[in-house]
DNA sequence: GTGGTCTAGACCACT
DNA sequence: GTGGTCTAGACCACA
């Protein structure tokens, strides 16, 4: 199964299926336009709770990651709804930020930092766009 | 003020001063050895219940950020605790992915991430290490 | 009543707390996988405030003693956290020795207080691994 | 100095100085009948406040571990005070049993536990009175 | 129902 | 004055 729950985590289960979803995406094993499973389908493979698969796909659906046809599923977004491009920096500028900072607590040096954020770049898409040319 | 509370924010109050404490010291804002506000001077400021300062120093604490010197004052620790590999890179395996998913459900291209993360960086502990030979 | 606890003590309540749910479990009493009793629930047989309580297992959690459910419960851990080596013996060591260097002052012989521990750890688990050879 | 004093630990530095004194003596670097520092002589040497020694001598004469003598000075107990049997196993036993309890839950085994024990025991007082002959 | 957070205000221990 | 503990009572998020 492309997704796992852990009842013990200290993130909410239906945080999880949402982080689930879109890693899925992100990492191909679903396409876009390709249909997810139904929420009963879904909640009884996770043997979670109907309505946390629900919050879970309406959030998702709120983000335009997935689409909900109504009769006939729900299905990830083709053509991806587009940010503009104060959204797609502003919003992340802040996650970015976070991460430099807890690095920094974790004594992690900056180059090490950035490989791995390369690194995990490439695992998630196959690419070595970035090449190993780099400092 | 070097720390801003948002009291609606869903992220709790008490995470808010850790995150903000953390953050001020990452960027030199405090310095290693420096004295934090005292507790209720703190809350006052902020205009929250002294006991949610509390909560913030003390998983400071237990972090190894800052130490209580007894009858005097909340100090930033003088020689940072230092993790090991496991604990170091571990614990930032899981972020760096979750960043990188975050971008590629926001559009935003591997190099346009990497360049944001160095800037970001850079600017907070004002070095500028990997030069100006980047993609 | 598993739990006694001492408002007169000098240990603060929710460390009794603790200290009386680690040994409970020590002794067999509540077994991994089990439920504990619900925060306020037990905040009420104890006619204690709730957040003593909720501090208490806060601090239980982070050490892998207990664990949490979203909206189920809080639970024995099953699979016990395996400390490392280091942080095994070397949190002992000082613990052994203030053991000892008290046994000194109250006049007690090396084996009457070997013979105490022995029992102790016998009475913890009916186990009787050290034979009966010993001095 | 044979006595070290930590502002920043969690210990109360006036327990640190009751514990160090009797640490001291249980490893016979203070003989009975032997002068301790003054207390503002020992306040300087440990750059900590005069009352803090105060507390601690007072607490450490209450336990009849050292005996005040007007005009002379502070002294080790020459003959030292003998608590009758109630006393000495009870007051241990609680002690014995929480090491015992912190033991298990660092899944620290019994012979493991009883061989930091020995091991303890004869450093403290450099004889072997245990031997090498048993399990 | 569960745990988690927050407040206002009190009291205590330590230096 | 410092941090630490505790209470009574409220509100929220999660399943």
């Amino acid at each position: 199964m492309w997704l796992q729950i852990n009842p013990r985590s200290s993130i909410p289960m239906y945080q999880q299926v949402i982080d689930g979803v879109k890693s899925a995406i992100a990492k191909g094993w679903i396409q876009p336009g390709e249909k997810l499973p139904a929420i009963r389908e879904l909640a009884m493979e996770l043997t979670i709770n109907h309505n946390t698969v629900v919050k879970a796909y309406a959030e998702l659906e709120r983000e335009h990651v997935i689409e909900v046809v109504r009769g006939r599923g729900t299905f990830v977004t083709q053509q991806p709804f587009v940010p503009n491009a104060e959204v797609r920096i502003g919003g992340l500028r802040e996650s970015v930020l976070r991460l430099a900072i807890e690095a920094y607590h974790l004594q992690i040096q900056d180059d090490e930092l950035i490989g791995m954020m390369k690194q995990a770049l490439d695992e998630l898409h196959g690419k070595n766009r970035l090449g190993g040319d780099e400092s």
